[in-house]
DNA sequence: TTTTATTTGCCTGCAGCAACCAATGGCTTC
DNA sequence: GAAGCCATTGGTTGCTGCAGGCAAATAAAA
């Protein structure tokens, strides 16, 4: 168990990293503002999916996701075709253009991450990545988890059958 | 130096990480929004200050600052008295009740972590909060350090050509 | 007059919630 | 078995709030 000091200076820092997001986004030309970077970067990571999918791996609500996604269609770097298994759903795939400023983004990211983390070993990148990763893990960073967002009013009569 | 693809998983991370803030923010009770109370750690932790030093070590624009210090200025927990040295600035100090805010806000985050972070050891906490603030000065995250704010408005990018 | 410290106005991006639409699936009813 | 209802699910849109930046304005040095 750390002590209080220590979780303190952690806060700061998570305060504190806004800015290091921002910088990265600002040294960043493509023209594409970070959400829909995400979006593309996972899609390309994880090949088509439906938009829920997409939405619990961006880790943000449905409806930000459909405004993401929105914004990167009418750049036309995805499609968003129904599913014809279930016509509610749309499967969201990269275009050819969308792999074109996918390769770019991956390409401006490396280069300005190689020149900002030049003295950084590989190992230390892998900790903090992992580091991350776990953090995350630890918070459970799920938008409605916890929430219980009125689906359930007072009229679940709780059918139970299932 | 790393590789691509473990540059892209970092970068995978950042993005992530918004959810655990807003997750930590949505834990904490405290009516401050996250802005304020970054103010008010700040204020504790290196004393009274002007809103300029404020402003660099939030690592934000000042008038970003300066709204987060009215926001806390009007719920009473700091005070803004004019600096008798220099009447344009503002020196800005904790009030009681701001004391009380911080402390509370204080015992709520140490609460939180400890729970959500029951098992991590003591150093990977550490590793990580200061992987951050390495991270933090790799990037040199000033906000006009080198985005040349309306100093030079023109394609003033130079980066150095190495 | 020119700088410097701070404030204010305006605009963008990101996020959530609630309301809404459309397609489904499960059931009952004819 | 087909048709009709109803709760659920996938997605979109409107509205709100927070955070941040830039540019113009103000005020007090220098």
């Amino acid at each position: 168990m750390a002590e209080k000091a220590q979780y303190e200076e952690l806060v700061r820092q998570f305060s504190a990293f806004g800015a290091v997001k921002r910088e990265l986004g600002r040294i960043m030309p493509a023209e594409c503002p970070g959400g829909s970077a995400a979006v593309l970067t996972l899609l390309g990571r994880h090949g088509d999916m439906r938009m829920s999918k997409l939405a619990e791996l961006l880790a943000v609500d449905m409806s930000v996701t459909s405004r993401h996604v929105a914004h990167v269609v009418d750049r036309g770097w995805i499609e968003r075709s129904p599913d014809p298994a279930d016509k509610r759903s749309r499967i969201l795939r990269l275009t050819p253009a969308g792999h074109t400023q996918l390769d770019e983004l991956s390409r401006r990211t490396t280069e300005v991450l190689a020149e900002r983390l030049s003295d950084w070993t590989d190992g230390e990148v892998g900790q903090l990545t992992s580091l991350m990763a776990r953090l995350r893990e630890s918070f459970d960073c799920r938008p409605g988890t916890r929430a219980a967002p009125a689906a359930f009013d007072q009229t679940t009569r709780t059918p139970a059958s299932t």
